[in-house]
DNA sequence: GAGTTTGAAACT
DNA sequence: CAGTTTCAAACTC
């Protein structure tokens, strides 16, 4: 240990040219500019080490928490594949390595830069010298950057994939508590996630190298700075300002911590995924894995890692930018809540294959308004989105005062950030200081509802309704994912919230007297089925059979009558057990955690009138034209209440086909229809 | 600013 | 799963 120590300070270069050479040795130990010159060439990995500079790694496992979900589940084959991949580039960590030390040295009085070389550094040192046994290590972090790294690096690759592993288990024997329970919590998450994205994971691996230990440098970064900041604000509650604190050289980071201050776990979320992004520009160019699957797994919880990946650049903008802590106490929750549009098709595909991820996107939110901002002049948007009802859900401010801001009903919690200042709320627990109370409660009504924490609002792409279904689209543009359940407000007042988004009720909702101005219930059904109608029989004269058959069928008694397309749909669906989740899934984009447990999902899908509706929206979208060609078997199947009325069982007999159009039967449809309907309409 | 209303969230 | 309670925002005065 002492050797690797002692290597990982004084032998930062490459020893065998230089070492000789004592001109050479003075230039390298007192010039850290050769060393970053070299970096050049890795771009993730300079930036890792080195485009956080400042104050970092004290965090304890904390940051390294959200990390470990990462590490784990990256099989050791892989790891050490991306680690191939990564060899050319041996020589830079090393030189990075280098570097950080003569950081180290200048900078003595930086405690950040001590900590962050301590920490991240050595790791990469010690794997450099073969020292296999860094366990004393108390840095979390280093856990991951030493298993990862060191495998390929090894003199002989053989074994890395074993080594990572047993390296592994060293580590967790010998580390501390902490790091075990993260480690085995990583675990958790990951199994709980998508645990077939051997491809994500694979690809995220390639990535991990060099994303990784950015993300660690990013999250220690907020993570220190969450406890300078907060540790002291823990006397005085209020007072939870980080720009004063900050030292000057993190401003960057600084805005980071404020900004992982008010956000939850997305926040991180959101920079792995940014930093995945990037990685697999550099590392992943050539892998036929888009970065989408690259994503992470199953972080999960937030939509917001979609529409981060989508924006990546904008979000390091709003990191970056000072600003965004004013404007983000500013305009706390000013965002509105996440689009789908803000999903990219991309993404959403694998939002759909990994739920996770989905939820976030409303708490993202903050953070995707304030990039806005900056990039734009967007002031005005500021003040429109404050104004609008529902686009400017704006500034969560809470005002708790039983719920200790743990609950769904403190506002601020719901939207996946911290209570700040302007909160009023009483027993304040939604604090970073009380981050891990703050997790484990997310964690634990997400488990109970997994979408609780997705955006209540859900804007239709454009995109995605267009190509997948031009019928489909609705009057509003955007609809409560839930749909709201007034009874006295009429859909007028802000109680109701889709009023207070701004969206027109659909059928998700269950309001009595609805008025909503922004579209009534009822002309949204009105609209879907007239656009329905319009669609089947501009089909038919098209697919002069399909008339014939609709005909034919008995059950299709209701001619006159057009079913929404989505009711189609949710009939479709095959694995859906009562008509509910996928679709939901599939419309939130992302599916937000829900994905971890669909079972959850189906529990949570509310009542089977909603869930039915919700997913027929979806559905629409997602089932090909043939399954709208579906006769409409009736608006009976939606009851005035909106509750979902069974269609008469028609005989199975057509069962069988897999177009099954035609069928009124739901059982019918449903088996006819798997998950791949067919795409000759002719069937 | 206090009190009321409302509907979502949580609980049973 | 339905009914009830709790809660905090929205609203009213």
């Amino acid at each position: 240990m002492d050797n690797s120590q002692k290597k990982k300070i004084e032998t930062p270069t490459p020893k065998s040219k230089f070492e000789d050479s004592p001109v050479f040795n003075y230039i390298n130990n007192l010039s850290p500019i050769e060393a970053v010159r070299s970096i050049p060439t890795v771009q993730t990995f300079s930036s890792l080490s080195f485009a956080s500079p400042p104050p970092v790694f004290t965090s304890p496992h904390a940051s390294f928490h959200r990390e470990s979900r990462f590490f784990r589940c990256h099989n050791s084959v892989e790891r050490s594949k991306a680690f191939e991949s990564l060899d050319g580039s041996a020589s830079k960590q090393e030189v990075v390595v280098a570097s950080g030390e003569v950081d180290l040295n200048k900078e003595a009085t930086l405690e950040e830069q001590e900590e962050e070389t301590s920490c991240e550094l050595p790791l990469i040192l010690k794997s450099h010298s073969q020292a296999s046994d860094h366990v004393d290590s108390p840095c979390t972090g280093d856990i991951v950057t030493q298993v990862l790294i060191d495998p390929p690096r090894g003199e002989d690759n053989a074994s890395t994939s074993e080594d990572v592993s047993v390296r592994l288990k060293k580590i967790l024997d010998n580390d501390t508590p902490g790091c075990r329970r993260l480690m085995a919590d990583a675990a958790e998450l990951l199994v709980f996630r998508s645990p077939n994205d051997s491809e994500a994971f694979g690809c995220l691996v390639d990535k991990i190298s060099s994303s990784e230990r950015r993300f660690c440098a990013g999250v220690k970064l907020t993570k220190q700075y969450d406890i300078i900041k907060d540790v002291p604000a823990s006397g005085s509650s209020t007072d939870n300002e980080p720009l004063a604190v900050v030292p000057s050289q993190a401003v960057s980071n600084l805005h980071r911590g404020s900004m992982r201050r008010r956000c939850l776990d997305f926040e991180v979320l959101g920079k792995r995924k940014k930093d995945i992004a990037e990685d697999q520009q550099t590392l992943c160019e050539n892998n036929a894995e888009s970065s989408s699957k690259c994503v992470v797994p199953g972080i999960g919880l937030h939509l917001n890692a979609i529409a981060m990946a989508s924006r990546g650049s904008k979000i390091n903008i709003i990191h970056e930018d000072s600003a965004s802590v004013e404007i983000q106490k500013s305009f706390p929750g000013s965002t509105t809540p996440v689009n789908s549009q803000d999903i990219m098709p991309e993404t959403l595909d694998q939002a759909v294959s990994k739920p996770g991820e989905g939820l976030a996107v409303e708490e993202e939110t903050p953070k995707a308004l304030v990039l806005e901002e900056l990039n734009q002049d967007s002031l005005q948007k500021k003040k429109r989105r404050v104004d609008e009802p529902g686009e400017g859900e704006s500034c969560k401010r809470c005002n708790c005062k039983k719920s200790k801001c743990l609950k769904l009903y403190c506002e601020c919690f719901a939207a996946g950030v911290y209570c700040i200042e302007p909160c009023s709320c009483v027993d304040c627990f939604n604090r970073p200081i009380h981050e891990d109370t703050v997790l484990a409660t997310r964690k634990q009504i997400e488990s109970r509802n997994p979408l609780a924490f997705a955006p209540k609002v859900i804007r239709n792409s454009d995109s995605i309704m267009e190509t997948i279904d031009d019928a489909s689209k609705t009057p509003a543009s955007a609809r409560h994912k839930r749909g709201c359940n007034c009874k006295k407000s009429n859909c007028l007042k802000k109680y109701c919230e889709c009023y207070q988004s701004g969206v027109g009720c659909s059928i998700n909702c269950r309001c009595e007297g609805c008025k909503n101005a922004f579209g009534k219930k009822d002309a949204y059904l009105l609209t879907i089925m007239e656009s329905k109608q319009e669609e089947d029989v501009s089909k038919i004269q098209q697919n002069p059979d399909l008339s014939k058959e609709v005909e034919q069928n008995p059950s299709s008694d209701q001619p006159s009558t057009p079913l929404p397309p989505y009711r189609h749909m949710v009939v479709h669906q095959p694995f859906l057990s009562k008509n509910r989740l996928l679709p939901t899934q599939f419309f939130l984009g992302a599916g937000s955690s829900s994905f971890r447990k669909p079972d959850g999902d189906l529990k949570q899908a509310r009542n089977e009138k909603k869930p039915l509706e919700t997913v027929t929206e979806d559905k629409t979208e997602i089932m090909p034209e043939i399954l709208s060609d579906t006769p409409i078997t009736t608006i009976k199947a939606i009851s005035p209440n909106s509750k979902r009325v069974s269609p008469p069982h028609v005989g199975s007999s057509e069962s069988g086909s897999i177009l099954g159009k035609r069928t009124n039967g739901r059982k019918l449809i449903l088996r006819s229809i798997p998950a791949f309907p067919s795409l000759n309409p002719n069937q």
